[in-house]
RNA sequence: GCACGAGUGGCGAAACUGGUAGACGCAGCGGACUUAAAAUCCGCAGAUCGCUGAUCGUAUGGGUUCGACUCCCAUCUCGUGCACCA
């Protein structure tokens, strides 16, 4: 019995158990059906749940149940990124140990995420920062170190430690999105770049074979592809070196092999090499300059018009070609950790390299003129290929062939190679943080005087954060928070059993996220982080849904970490996702982007209470297409609720009598014949609608089929209450992945006995979806003069016919002579006069 | 600077491989029911004009085509990512 009003509340809470009782989303229950595995990127559990939050995990929550509907055996799991620097920070200024406050914002966004009847298996829920998670952070760091993917450097970072204003800096390193303006986003003192040694993932062996994988991606958004591509940044040039007397040559990079003979400087990035090549006259001034670029903040240096300062070293190289002597100069331009840190001043077609020379007045040399004959650019270096100039033999050919065969002479004579650079660098994850997963390595003088870690045995893991009085710890100052820690810091050497010290370092948090997806898929297993005999058969995920945000560092990192993990043996494919989603920006009331942080964010609670899940997943999905951007408009939910009640008040007043059978009516009223058309297009609408992602126009179709039978208006014809039964029956199952709670409800009271999840998706009648007779638009020189009905099998002089028929077109046509006729069968016809 | 998106009514949007632009919804207007309001139901609704009809209209300018929101060229604006990358 359905009751008078509908009371979103009492549904939701009364499905919400029978899908926990019944165990509706648990894995494991179609071992014989296909696999399919959608997944959502798991949340950093901060405060609260808001509509950004709620609209990513609809997308996925639609599928989940779309597809259980298709037989398939879904997996849909759900956990969280735990570990990190919010909680941290938080912690620094209340006090609050980040687990406990993190197991509480857990304990909010779940029972947030619950209300919403979000389709998860929590069975599979992982927490990243337990130790049965992290321990296996450790293993990886262990056997990645054994294949030689871990390895400890020197490397420049961003460092917050110089006060200003009084500031009290972190005295740590900080990540470039916490660096703002040259200030630590945190303390405001400023940041500074520092050389320390580091851990680091060698993600550049596998540049070239991630690059390559991305071709392998066909359903991934172009301009994730394009945004990885950018960031491996592969650059195919040439190594030259430049001859110096009484040194080493300086080996540069260019990518522009045929402007060589338009060389008319060298430049070396601000380094001990500059300080080295400089003569005695002015190696002081070159340490100088030296000292202060390195000073420089990276921020400082690549601010928005940093001034190009440069300085000339004293020395001469050679020209690798003409024997020139060419001026080596040191500029803060140059960076010494990208190709080889050094570079041919090129002033006639670079424009960096102009500016400079224009600068310091320096020559100009042109070497390549437009191969098309037009004009060169005056003051203004040209940049593009062309033909060479003043380039002894190599004069009068394309750029393109000077370059190959420029290449073949250096390479020759010992001076040079085609070189490739890239842009992307190894991936250093040491961060001196106490909220994330302790490195495995103790630091043994004896036995290990370089200092370069020894590891600890795998039968020690997990190395388990150890526990500590949260405000002396977490104090934002001084050394990172587990050196605080002596009782954890001091151990035994591994290796002699003396006295030795822990690692203080953790590991980023993208560690965590780059395995995940596979973990979830057998979250208690102790053997392995994963087992193969599982993931072999539940990966690669089908469907990966999340924020364009992470387009480059997370799915890159990813990408990276399943190919580690194939060759471990643990999965056996090489990329982890086939198709991904990436959802738009959900904005707040005042156009920014929806967060704590403009505090403009709506929590989910907020709207569950006032209108019930199932109107504000309808909301999310309305409002537009998953992959763009939408504003918060609370006009717009309204629409949604009410559309709710309309579905609800039509399939009350049909309900048939419990127990009542389904009848079939032999000659059905024409109304009831339609409305079983409109049904099955209906129905061949969303199925469509859904499959391409267009969840708006499904929802809007089903609209309209509720329309379509609220319009009927006093059925007593034959067959006429069979068919809203039949239809409103129809409108439930299509309506399930949008409003599961509503649709099951209104099954139930059309006689379902089991929750629609593990009903069929409804199919469609071929022969009830194509009518009979279509309306034809008719043009007269491509604009629209008529319209017209004909016959589904009308031939082109048929329609011709009916179209000369009607008036308007006869009066359109008057006086005119027709010299053609476009005819699109069931579309229209267009007269060519 | 490079790369990638996006620009359609008052608003969110639709139009699938070129074929009736604005479906569906929000806000609005008119009507019914009601003592009244809410809720609900029915209807109208791109702009302009000489209003039984015609003209214009998908950021701007051009092009291809019988026909262009859709394809091509150029330009503008906004958004996102990367960026002294040689």
């Amino acid at each position: 019995m359905m009751q008078e009003k509908y009371a979103p509340a009492e549904i939701e809470a009364k499905w919400q158990t029978i899908w926990a009782e019944q165990e509706t989303f648990r894995l494991g229950k179609r071992p014989e059906a296909p696999k399919w595995y959608v997944l959502e990127m798991l949340p950093y559990p901060s405060g609260a749940l808001h509509m950004g939050h709620v609209r990513n995990y609809m997308l996925g929550d639609v599928i989940a149940r779309y597809q259980k509907m298709h037989g398939f055996e879904v997996v849909h799991p759900m956990g969280w990124d735990a570990f990190g620097l919010p909680a941290e920070n938080a912690a620094i200024k209340d006090g609050v140990h980040p687990a406990k406050r993190t197991q509480e914002n857990i304990g909010t966004i779940k029972a947030a995420m619950l209300a919403l009847g979000y389709s998860y298996d929590w069975e599979l829920e992982v927490n990243t920062s337990e130790p049965a998670y992290y321990r296996w952070n450790q293993w990886f760091f262990l056997k990645m170190r054994e294949m030689g993917l871990v390895y400890r450097r020197f490397s420049r970072v961003n460092w917050c430690g110089e006060s200003v204003d009084g500031s009290h800096p972190c005295f740590t390193v900080i990540a470039n999105e916490q660096v703002a303006d040259g200030c630590c986003e945190r303390c405001d003192s400023r940041v500074v770049d520092r050389e320390m040694p580091e851990w680091a993932f060698r993600i550049t062996k596998y540049s070239q074979v991630l690059l390559d994988a991305l071709d392998d991606l066909p359903d991934w958004p172009e301009r994730i592809i394009a945004a990885q591509r950018n960031w491996i940044g592969r650059s195919d040039g040439a190594e030259i070196d430049f001859a110096v007397a009484g040194d080493e040559p300086i080996r540069v990079f260019t990518t522009r092999l045929d402007t060589i003979y338009g060389c008319t400087f060298v430049v070396v990035a601000p380094d001990s090499r500059a300080i080295r090549l400089a003569t005695d006259a002015q190696r002081p001034a070159v340490r100088a300059f030296v000292a202060a670029a390195e000073a420089q903040s990276k921020a400082e240096r690549t601010a928005e018009g940093a001034v190009k300062e440069g300085l000339f070293t004293g020395a001469y190289a050679v020209h690798p070609l003409s024997g020139a002597r060419i001026p080596v100069w040191v500029a803060n331009f140059v960076l010494s950790d990208y190709g080889t840190g050094a570079v041919m001043g090129v002033p006639a077609h670079d424009s960096r390299d102009f500016a400079f020379a224009a600068k310091f007045d320096l020559p100009i040399r042109r070497v390549v003129a437009p191969g098309d004959g037009s004009t060169e650019p005056e003051g203004a270096p040209y940049t593009e290929e062309g033909i060479l100039m003043d380039s002894q033999e190599y004069s009068g050919k394309t750029s393109a062939l000077a370059r190959s065969e420029i290449a073949a002479t250096l390479s020759a004579r010992g001076q040079g190679k085609l070189a490739v650079t890239w842009r992307q660098k190894d991936w250093g994850f040491s961060r001196q943080r106490y909220w994330g997963t302790p490195i495995p390595i103790v630091y043994c003088d004896h036995c290990d005087p370089s200092r370069e870690g020894i590891s600890v045995p795998y039968e020690d893991l997990p190395i388990k954060l150890p526990e500590i009085e949260t405000e002396k710890v977490l104090t934002g100052k001084g050394e990172p928070p587990l050196a605080k820690v002596p009782s954890w810091v001091d151990v035994k050497c591994p290796r002699c059993g003396g006295a030795a010290k822990r690692e203080v370092e953790t590991m980023d948090t993208f560690v965590d996220s780059s395995w995940y997806f596979a973990r979830y898929l057998c979250p208690t297993h102790d053997k392995a982080p994963v087992d193969l005999a599982v993931t072999k058969r539940f990966l690669p995920v089908d469907l990966y849904i999340g924020g364009p945000e992470h387009g480059v560092m997370h799915l890159l990192y990813f990408r990276f970490w399943t190919r580690v993990m194939h060759e471990l043996g643990l999965v056996n494919v090489d990329e982890p996702v086939r198709k991904l989603v990436t959802q738009g920006i959900v904005n707040g009331a005042d156009g920014r982007k929806m967060s704590k942080r403009w505090g403009n964010a709506v929590p989910s609670t907020d709207l569950v209470n006032r209108v019930g899940a199932d109107a504000a997943r309808i909301y999310v999905l309305f409002a537009g297409p998953p992959e763009r951007d939408f504003s918060w408009s609370d006009e717009q939910v309204e629409g949604a609720l009410r559309f709710l009640r309309r579905v609800w008040n039509l399939a009350r007043a049909f309900a048939p009598a419990e127990g009542a059978p389904v009848v079939d009516v032999d000659s059905p009223s024409a109304r009831a014949q339609e409305l079983r058309r409109t049904s099955h297009k209906t129905i061949k609408r969303v199925t469509e609608a859904i499959d391409r992602f267009s969840f708006n126009t499904a929802i809007s179709a089903i609209m309209e089929m509720v329309n379509a039978v609220i319009a009927i208006k006093d059925p007593h014809q034959p067959g006429e209450v069979e068919q809203i039964q039949s239809s409103v029956r129809i409108v439930s199952q299509l309506l399930l992945p949008f409003a599961p709670h509503f649709a099951n409800e209104i099954a139930q009271a059309y006689g379902a006995t089991v929750p629609l999840e593990e009903q069929a998706w409804p199919t469609f009648d071929p022969s009830l979806v194509v009518d009979d007779v279509v309306p034809y638009a008719v043009q007269v020189m491509g604009k629209l003069r008529a319209e017209v009905l004909a016959p589904r099998t009308a031939t082109e002089a048929e329609v011709r016919a009916i179209a000369e028929g009607d008036q308007k077109i006869q009066s359109a046509l008057r006086g005119k002579v027709v010299k053609r006729l476009v005819f699109v069968p069931h579309r229209l016809v267009n007269f060519v006069v």
